[in-house]
DNA sequence: AATTAATTTTAGGTTTGCCTAACTTTATTT
DNA sequence: AAATAAAGTTAGGCAAACCTAAAATTAATT
């Protein structure tokens, strides 16, 4: 089944929403898609048409096992040309979003299996997301954010959550990013910052908020 | 300036007419665009606004030096995907055409001069068609194609014009393809048809029609 | 030169995806 | 529980690109 770049677009996003709240509204759909709510509702209607999303009025809705297999697939498309992007084009692993946005809508079984193979088969992407194979398997880690790492353990960054241009920018600063080491010295209860110390740098405190968007392999 | 895709494809095709007809009139170019002709009279008119053709009502038109540079751009992003398909991704030269009109119409000037740069700055396509520099700049051979090619000069096929389906069967049939070392053995007057000697294959006959489609780098 | 044919444009519709404004339904306060 | 607020939907419009049918213009024939 062929689907529109739009349709694609809030597959996409309903997934990531379901992966963070089990289930989605229209709002936060909205906001995600950057659009009003009224036109998620029309979308709503039309995905529940062709059986991607289980979805009545007034409530919250999710992707049906069609979606949950079609979102896969452009997550797949999207973070294989990430790291393309990265690993073979030599762009940084903070420019290659808006791009892949648009390269994932390239309609291509066969592109992509080709591409694929020419990067050999990559389970993750530049920024540490797992990339699904063609069935939408995902191999994942266990990864857990700066917050519930046991201290003085030397962990690796491997996936940012927030990637804004700000967080991006912060991370910049203190030299954190994919694969950076990492320790967390002390954890301070009364705002829920963490202490931490990457080597060659010295000791830093990052904010609760930014500390849990930072998730590591142990 | 930014470009829906619709626009590009037809500013593309405009130039692509342009080559073979000087002007260009709407019932050519709806042919080419795979639309009717109103579509077309609306297009222009947007175009003309939007200064890239030269335009006036019930006239043939063509592009303005904007438009010229606009299409060389997109015909250029075209021709590096193709590039990229066939010698980085293994596709066979024949099969790229469609991805790659869906590839150029990506946007990020960064993505195509690092793409160029990956490829090494190719200056023709799989097709044996020249790839404009990022300036619109073309570098271009000396071809004639196998009607006019001296006898018994043994010559290098580097561009098919007509690249229909059924001309590419063809192709394949008789085993010619860029790259293909070709002979003119003699030439019919009676219907332009010329035999032709390939290394390997026995002695074959081209009609007049298939024979001026295929160009050669002498 | 006049008629017919072909090309081009205009007028009026359709679809997709977006919007605002008004209305419904659900959730939260008081 | 009633009142207010928030979230979600419906209704009516807009722009881009497409369409068909009819009108206008240009080209080709007789």
């Amino acid at each position: 089944m062929k689907f529109s770049i739009s349709e694609e677009n809030y597959i996409k996003s309903i997934y990531h929403l379901q992966v963070l709240h089990q289930r989605v509204n229209t709002m936060m759909l909205a906001e995600m898609v950057k659009t009003k709510a009224a036109s998620v509702t029309e979308m709503l209607k039309k995905l529940h048409k062709k059986k991607l999303i289980d979805y009545e009025p007034y409530k919250s809705f999710i992707l049906t096992d069609t979606g949950n297999k079609t979102a896969l697939n452009i997550i797949r498309k999207h973070r294989l040309w990430e790291f393309f992007l990265v690993n073979k084009l030599g762009f940084n692993w903070d420019q290659v979003h808006d791009i892949a946005e648009e390269l994932e809508h390239i309609n291509s079984s066969e592109l992509i299996s080709r591409l694929d193979e020419y990067l050999q088969f990559p389970s993750f992407d530049p920024h540490g997301d797992p990339i699904p194979n063609s069935k939408g398997k995902i191999t994942d880690l266990k990864r857990s954010n700066l917050i519930d790492i046991p201290l003085k353990k030397t962990v690796v960054v491997s996936q940012i959550k927030d990637q804004s241009i700000t967080m991006l920018d912060l991370l910049k600063h203190f030299k954190i990013g994919i694969g950076t080491k990492i320790k967390v010295n002390k954890r301070f209860e009364f705002d829920g910052s963490v202490e931490i110390k990457i080597d060659q740098m010295p000791n830093a405190v990052l904010s609760n908020q930014v500390a849990k968007n930072i998730y590591c392999v142990i």
